[in-house]
DNA sequence: TACAATATGTTATATGATAACATAACACTT
DNA sequence: AAGTGTTATGTTATCATATAACATATTGTA
């Protein structure tokens, strides 16, 4: 699979294989497999660094592997298979996919997203997670799922805005 | 308008009633117009009761009012003008919408979605918010739209569950 | 009334996701 | 290695959600 074309340190470029390295071991222990297809959805999503949608995703399935033509059954079931073993998730508030930076953790992933740059970083946080059981103990509510997703301006463009614009 | 088919307490109907006429002052206050299109959608949103998609408002609207037909721009720029003024909210975990129950409030609005009765309940929580507001300080991100939806099942749920099934 | 601004109607199309069925790859047994 | 069940992918069609672009109508105001 050729590279995306987008800017990367190398350390960045060692973190990311190194989380396909983890993922590879976390499917193992599951008795699934990560195959081609699955490996290079997730490749593509650390390389790209921003969340991307389904048929961003078939485009560069189609650009940067010998694939001829991606339908979209075949993004979406790597999806479905990268999601449910949580080594990525979906951020709904963009319709799009994003690396989840720690799959075996099990508590609280909060999103922040940046309108301005695109990028979407993830933080664990035990204060919010905290706070939503409390919350939904108080309404007897049993949680199964919870989709956290704060945007606004990320902690970089804020700084290069104040200096530039 | 003809009333739509769900079951409603005569308490329910009267609030309906009440944030309908709360959704008439805040226009006002703001100089622009809830509508006859606008207040029907926010009326049948109330009136249903649980979060409804764009479709499925399109055919509440030819079924409940004198209209024969709605295209999908009628109902997505009412939508846009209810969310613009925080009378609704848009669920994304669902791609539905639902009342705000509390459109003056400025702070955190969590949303409990479960998924047995499809019911959204929605609670504002200050503790929540606190935690969000330090998380993103830390990252000095700059907040200006949240998502937070948990879905699983509602106290009422899972005391019918225990008592019956 | 005439005008500008706002709102809605209408047609077409973009974007995101899944259903249904066919084929291929794998992994296990004999 | 051949057969068999399971898992994964390919393929076509379609559903679901949302918007662009332009036409018409309604409203508020000079």
């Amino acid at each position: 699979m050729t590279p995306v074309d987008t800017v990367q340190t190398n350390s960045r470029k060692q973190a990311n294989i190194k989380a396909v390295q983890r993922a590879k071991h976390i499917c193992e222990k599951s008795n699934v497999r990560l195959t081609t297809l699955r490996e290079q959805v997730l490749t593509l999503l650390l390389d790209y660094g921003k969340p991307l949608g389904a048929y961003a995703l078939m485009d560069l399935l189609e650009a940067n592997t010998d694939r001829d033509r991606v339908a979209p059954p075949t993004v979406y079931r790597a999806l479905d298979f990268l999601l449910k073993y949580r080594l990525i998730h979906k951020i709904h508030s963009l319709n799009a996919y994003t690396p989840n930076s720690n799959p075996l953790r099990e508590d609280c992933s909060v999103i922040l997203i940046c309108t301005n740059c695109g990028i979407a970083e993830e933080t664990p946080n035990n204060t919010i997670q905290q706070a939503i059981n409390l919350c939904a103990s108080q309404y007897r509510f049993g949680v199964e799922k919870q989709v956290i997703e704060i945007s606004g301006k990320c902690g970089t463009c804020r700084t290069t805005e104040r200096n530039h614009g």
